[in-house]
DNA sequence: CTATAAGCGAGACGGTACGTCGCGTCTTGTA
DNA sequence: TACAAGACGCGACGTACCGTCTCGCTTATAG
C-alpha cells in the first residue's frame, strides 16, 4: 500500500553499515551528538547520505545504534554473576560495571542522547527498550533477591528503589554535569541503602 | 582591549526586550527549545535578528532568560514562609512549589534547556547559577535546620540529601520522560526521608 | 588539489538553470543588476540560494549569462550577412543591428552590467570573452577588408577603428546617459568615417 | 510645511566634514566605491553615521564630494592658459592635463563613480555638473576658436567632436579596463584630428 | 547672559541580503 | 536493488549595512 517500499535488510551491506556506525561513535565521542550531521557521518564513513537515510530514522538514532552496540556487548560480559550474597557488595559492583565501567569515558555521549531524546520521542523509546529497561530488570531482579532475603525493607517497589539510586547518577551527569568516580559511587549506594535497608528488627 | 566593543547595556530598549523574551517564551512552551530558532523568535517579536544577537549568545540563553525571569517571579510567593517545625511538612511543602506550583507546566521547557546545556557550557553555567543553586540554598538550609532538630541524621551532607530528593524528579522529567503530580511528590519525599532520619533507638 | 570539489556540469539540471536564467533577466530589465540580490533571483526562480551560487559565483555573472545568451542567439541571426560591397552602408548595418536591434530595449541591463563589472574582474573578464570579442572579431573583418578595397586608410589599426566609432556609443550610453536612434548611429558613423577613409589625391 | 527640518549650512562643522571627505576619498583609492559603505566612512572619520546622512544623500555623493573637490583645484591651476595657436598642440595637452594629469591614479575612483551613476540618476546628474560640464565648456570653447581659425573643419559640431575624442578615454576606462599613458592621448588626439580637420583645400 | 535649539558622537533598532551549512528527497550511474 | 555521489528546494545560521531613531554632550546664536 505505501509508495515508499520498505528496503530488505537482506541486501543491506554489512560493511557500508560497520563504516557509518563506526564513524558515528567516533564523532560522537569527539564532540557530541548536538555538532554533529548525517552529512558529516556520510562523508567521514564514505557513504551516500541515502543510505544512511535507508536504514536509520535519524542522526539519534545512529548514535544510539553504534553507542548501545558497543555498550551492550560490553555489559554483558560484566554482569555475569554477581552474586555475593551480600547486596551491599553486589549493587555497588553492579552499578561501578555500569556506570563506571560500561558507560566510562562515553559518558558525555550518552548525555548528548539523552538531550536528543528530550525531543525525539522515538529515540526516547528506544533507549529506553534498548538500554534502561534490560538493565533495570537486572538490577530489579537483585533487589527483588535482596528483600526476600531480609537485606531491603519489604515494602518498597523496586523500581522505585531503582529510581532512588540511579537517578543521583543521572542527576550529576545531567544536571550537575559531574563526573563520577568509584568513592562518589559508593556514596551514591550508601546513602541510598539508608533508606532501603529494613528499619531493624524492631521496625520489622 | 577587545575588538568587539560590548553593548551598553544603559542604552537597550525594555519593551524590545520585553517582546523577544515574550515571544521566546510563548514559542518554548508551544514546540520546545529544539524546534526554536532565533529568526522564529526575532519573527514573531518583530525584532531585528541582531538585536536579539547583540543582547543574548545563544537560543538558549534567551529562553532560559524569558524562562526563568517568570518563575523567579513565582518562586518568591511561594518560598516566602514554609516555617512549621514539621520538616516532613515543610520539605513536601518546598518541592510540591518548586516542582508543581512554579515549573508546572513548563516542564517540557524545562527539559529542552537541560538538554540544550548537554552541549552548551556557558548556558549549563548560567542555569546553575540562576535557579538551581539558589533553590537549592533554600532547601539546604532548611535541612541543616531539621539536623539542629533531630529530625534528620546529622552524618549526612545537606547538599546529597537534596541531590536523593531532587534526583529522583529529574529523573522522572529526562530519563522517564513522566510527568510529577502530588502524589509522586509525596512518594519522593517518603523514600528519600526513609534515608534522610536518625537510625537507632533514639530515632524510634 | 582543491578542497571544495567543483560541481559535475553533467548533473546540472537544465530546468532548474533555465528558470534561473529567466527570472534573472526578467529582473535586470525591470530594475537593474544593481537593485537585485541573489535572494530575489532564487525565490523568484522557485530555487534554492545554494543552488546558484553552485553554478555561479555572483549575480553579475547570471545576469550576463541570461543577457548574452538570449543576445547571442539574436547576433546570429542578425550578422549573417551584410556583404554589401559598400563599406559605409555595410558598417552602418552592422552597428544598427548590434546596437539598437540587439541590445536595443535592454541597454539599461548592459549598462549595469559594465556598472558591476568595475568591481568585478573576472564579471569583467567574462564579458570580454562572450560579447566585446567576438563583436569586435567581426567587424574588425569588415574593416580589414575594406582597407584591402582602399575604402579605409590603410595606415589604420582595424582595433583602433572599432573603438573610435564604438567609444562613441559606449560614451552616450554610460557617461552621457541618453538612449541611441538609428540617427545618432548614422551621426556616430559618418563622424567615424571622416577620420578613416584615405586622405590625399587618391580619395578625392 | 515638511517635518524633518533642513538642516542649517551655515552650522556645519568644517573639521567634521574634511574628515568625512578625506576618509571618504581614502578608502575609494584603496578599495572603491563599490566596496565602501557610509557606516565604514563613518568610523574611518571618527563620526556619527547621522552625520554623513545629514549632508549627504548617499556615498556616491560622499565620495563625490571628495574626489571632484580634490580634482576641480588641481584642473583650476592646470587649464588656466593652453593659448598656442596650434589647436593639435593645445588639444593634447587639455587632454593629457586633464585624463593623466588630473584624472590620473584616481581614475578607479573615477570608474567606481560612473558605475554607481548606473544606477543612481542623482549622482549622474551631479557627476555631469560639476564636471563633465565644466571641462567640456572648456574644450568646446577651444574647438570653437580653432574652427574660426580653419583648423577644423567648420560643419561640425563641437559637442561630438569632444565625444569623438574623449569617447575613446572613457572606452578604455570603462571597457577595455585599462591604464591610459601619454603615448595613447596622443593616439587618440591623432585619429580623432584625421575627422576633424578640414578636407583640404579642395574641400573647403 | 542665559536658554534653547542645533550639530554631533555613539550606537540601538527593524530590516534586507549576504554566503554557508545541513536537512531530507531526488536522480544518475555502477556493481 | 543497494550503493556513492551529489543536485535540489528549503530553512536557518551569524554578519554586514541600510536608513531612522534616540541619547547626552557641546557649541553658538537669539531672546
Amino acid at each position: 500500500m505505501s509508495t515508499t517500499r520498505a528496503p530488505d535488510p537482506a541486501r543491506r551491506n554489512p560493511q557500508t553499515t560497520a563504516a557509518i556506525l563506526e564513524a558515528a561513535l567516533d564523532m560522537a565521542r569527539e564532540s557530541g551528538l548536538a555538532k554533529m550531521s548525517i552529512e558529516g557521518i556520510a562523508a567521514r564513513a564514505g557513504v551516500g547520505k541515502r543510505t544512511i537515510y535507508r536504514w536509520w530514522p535519524s542522526k539519534g538514532a545512529v548514535v544510539l545504534d553504534a553507542w548501545a552496540g558497543e555498550l551492550a556487548a560490553r555489559l554483558h560480559e560484566r554482569l555475569a554473576a554477581p552474586h555475593t550474597g551480600d547486596f551491599e557488595a553486589d549493587l555497588k559492583l553492579m552499578i561501578k560495571d555500569a556506570w563506571i565501567g560500561t558507560i566510562g569515558e562515553t559518558r558525555e555521549v550518552y548525555a548528548s542522547i539523552i538531550a536528543e531524546a528530550q525531543h525525539d520521542p522515538e529515540l526516547a523509546a528506544e533507549l529506553r527498550k534498548r538500554l534502561i529497561a534490560p538493565a533495570t530488570a537486572l538490577v530489579s531482579e537483585r533487589i527483588r533477591r535482596a528483600q526476600a532475603d531480609g537485606q531491603v525493607a519489604a515494602d518498597i517497589d523496586p523500581q522505585r528503589a531503582i529510581e532512588l539510586i540511579y537517578a543521583q547518577l543521572y542527576y550529576r551527569l545531567l544536571v550537575a554535569g559531574l563526573p563520577t568516580d568509584e568513592a562518589y559511587v559508593e556514596d551514591v549506594a550508601d546513602l541510598a541503602l539508608r533508606g532501603l535497608r529494613p528499619r531493624g528488627p524492631a521496625g520489622a
